[in-house]
DNA sequence: CCTGACTCC
DNA sequence: CATGGGAGTCAGG
């Protein structure tokens, strides 16, 4: 046996009672959670640690118990393989509790400097331990060698220490609010990743296969158009050699950007890009313009593939969850991505509608109104800002604000000021403004003019931000989560300036978001509700709770989003607005 | 494997 | 100097 740091042993029994703090560590034959098997499970209090390779049930009590503090990197791994694994094989439905994952919390304290925080590189930076890869076999196997159980060891001997350490600076840097969120979330994001998403199939699939006929009917009204004898030529290299290909009109392919450019070059429009607003601007100067635009919505809608995602177990899309995706703190979602479900446009099919709670469930689709405005308002403490904020309409008070004139909810002003407000804040720049807001360059100009007088003191907050960062060389959320800017030489100067200003509102609303989610989760425990979450965007959460159940849990959700929002940006209300339906709707 | 374009907030 | 920020996915080349 090894004894490099303490006895390795391998019956569960002898196991003693349960130190109030464990490092926890999972091996498996395979990266995909939902397929891999579980070969060994590591177990350790710092001095001593013990390996199990069969009965794993018997870690429930462990995961479940919350007087022990377990210690994982990259927690959302271990215990999603864990808790599918007892579903699956044992038909039981663990609930882990305190988690404390030093993976996001290495994130968390680096959040923006180029450091890498995987475990080894953890260990080695703050405990000085430098850990032998070579051991790392795979562990498909039989039995262990002891190589193998010298490097479970590895894995979960020091978690305990490197907690410890991470503690120290967390600690330093203000941080201990926003690590507990971060711990606490975790399991909110297991839930949705192990709740996943079901999709009603055989609508799915009757959406797809009306698409290629309305692809065809555009191409023979783009061939009615431009002409069977219409052909573009196309620059191509082939072994470095430069070559014209001819393309007649019936091969084109017109979602292609590099065959668009020329066809529109040919018939007279002349365009940098072929994005959808330079195409939409440009309309009424070809009759192909129009089909083109319609034949790439429909050609986009071929490449969605959500059913491939479908789990044969469960039937139901299990996304990859990303706690700590952006910069921001914001979630990332991914296989598929779940944020990016096409809102329903009254063009297109309502591909929102295809996702589904779970049997006998609805959802609960609730969202904060104008959350970063509101934000804005605060961090700033504009007087009038926050006033326009608390008022029953922000954007109508906007303008009155701006104009001095009663906006009503259909004064195409406030739509001027729904576009223009935030935007001037974060630096977008009046020519840009303009055609969003309908205005022209020199309307746009002299109106954000007025709207930085207005509210003067949100103007002087974003003029102040970038001050800031090159003090300290990091912005922060309200909440005093950090984001590092490691260059801040003078060719960053511009970017920097956007970014100072954009980050702590977002990074604020990805605070927001997260306490909300762990308030309902508690609510949802301490209630017993038969309640799962199912997807975060951002600014709206998304809920899967029994019929009987969910008018109760939908109030209660409300009220704990509100209650995020005052009380980390207390000086302004946010209000909040849902549904309860059958569908994802909203 | 990268880029442009499109989807979301 | 260039001219809001953050993501993921897909097709083309």
């Amino acid at each position: 046996m090894l004894f490099l740091f303490g006895n390795i042993i391998m019956n569960i029994n002898m196991l003693p009672l349960f130190p109030s703090v464990l490092g926890l560590d999972i091996e498996t034959d395979g990266l995909d959670r939902f397929s891999a098997q579980i070969t060994a499970v590591g177990l350790s209090d710092g001095e001593d640690t013990w390996v199990l390779t069969e009965g794993y049930e018997r870690l429930i009590s462990l995961l479940e118990d919350p007087s022990v503090l377990k210690v994982i990197h990259n927690a959302d791994f271990d215990l999603t393989v864990l808790c599918f694994r007892m579903k699956v094989d044992h038909n039981i439905e663990v609930k882990p509790q305190n988690i404390y994952d030093t993976l996001l919390v290495e994130r968390v304290l680096n959040n923006g400097l180029s450091i890498s925080n995987k475990l080894e590189d953890a260990l080695a930076r703050r405990l000085g331990i430098l850990v032998d890869k070579s051991l790392q076999e795979s562990f498909t196997g039989g039995g262990l060698s002891e190589d193998q159980l010298s490097y479970i060891e590895n894995d979960c001997k020091h978690l305990i220490k490197l907690r410890d350490e991470q503690m120290r600076e967390v600690s330093l840097c203000g941080m201990e609010w926003v690590v507990d969120l971060e711990n606490k979330d975790v399991l909110v994001t297991l839930d949705k990743t192990l709740t996943g998403i079901g999709i009603d199939l055989e609508q799915f699939e009757a959406i797809r296969a009306q698409i290629p006929a309305v692809l065809d009917q555009i191409l023979s009204q783009i061939k009615d158009i431009l002409g069977e004898d219409f052909v573009i030529e196309v620059e191509r290299t082939k072994k470095g050699e430069k070559y014209t290909e001819e393309i007649p009109v019936n091969e084109i392919k017109w979602n292609a950007w590099q065959q668009l450019k020329p066809a529109l070059h040919k018939v007279g429009v002349k365009v940098n890009n072929t994005q959808r607003g330079t195409l939409e601007e440009r309309q009424d100067q070809h009759p192909l313009i129009p089909l083109v635009l319609e034949y790439k919505t429909w050609f986009k809608m071929l490449g969605w593939h959500w059913d491939e995602f479908i789990n044969p177990i469960t039937g139901r899309i299990h996304p990859n969850w990303n706690q700590l995706g952006p910069i921001t703190a914001r979630f990332s979602c991914s296989d598929p991505n779940m944020q990016q479900i096409p809102r329903p446009d009254g063009v297109r099919p309502n591909f929102r509608s295809l996702f589904l709670p779970l049997p006998g469930h609805k959802l609960l689709v609730a969202d904060w109104s104008q959350q970063e405005p509101r934000i804005l308002a605060h961090v700033s403490q504009d007087e009038k800002m926050i006033a326009a904020a608390n008022s029953s309409d922000i954007y109508s008070a906007f303008g009155k604000d701006v104009w001095g004139e009663e906006i009503t909810k259909k004064d195409p002003r406030r739509q001027i000021m729904k576009i223009g407000v935030l935007a001037s804040f974060y630096g977008v720049w009046h020519v840009n403004l303009a055609s969003r807001m309908g205005l022209s360059e020199k309307e746009a100009e002299k109106l954000q003019k007025k709207i930085f007088n207005t509210y003067r003191k949100a103007k002087q907050w974003g003029d102040y931000q970038i001050k800031g960062v090159m003090q300290h060389g990091y912005t922060q959320s309200v909440m005093g989560r950090r984001i590092y800017f490691e260059d801040t030489s003078p060719r960053m100067q511009w970017r920097l300036k956007k970014e100072s200003r954009n980050y702590p509102i977002q990074t604020t609303g990805a605070d927001m978001a997260k306490l909300a989610e762990v308030k309902i989760y508690d609510i949802i425990q301490k209630k017993n509700y038969d309640a799962h979450f199912i997807i975060g965007l951002h600014d709206e959460l998304v809920l899967s709770c029994h019929e009987s159940q969910a008018k109760d849990c939908f109030a209660d959700m409300k009220q704990a989003m509100m209650e995020a929002g005052s009380e980390i940006c207390p000086s302004v209300q946010f209000p909040v607005e849902g549904v309860v339906s059958d569908k994802w709707e909203h």
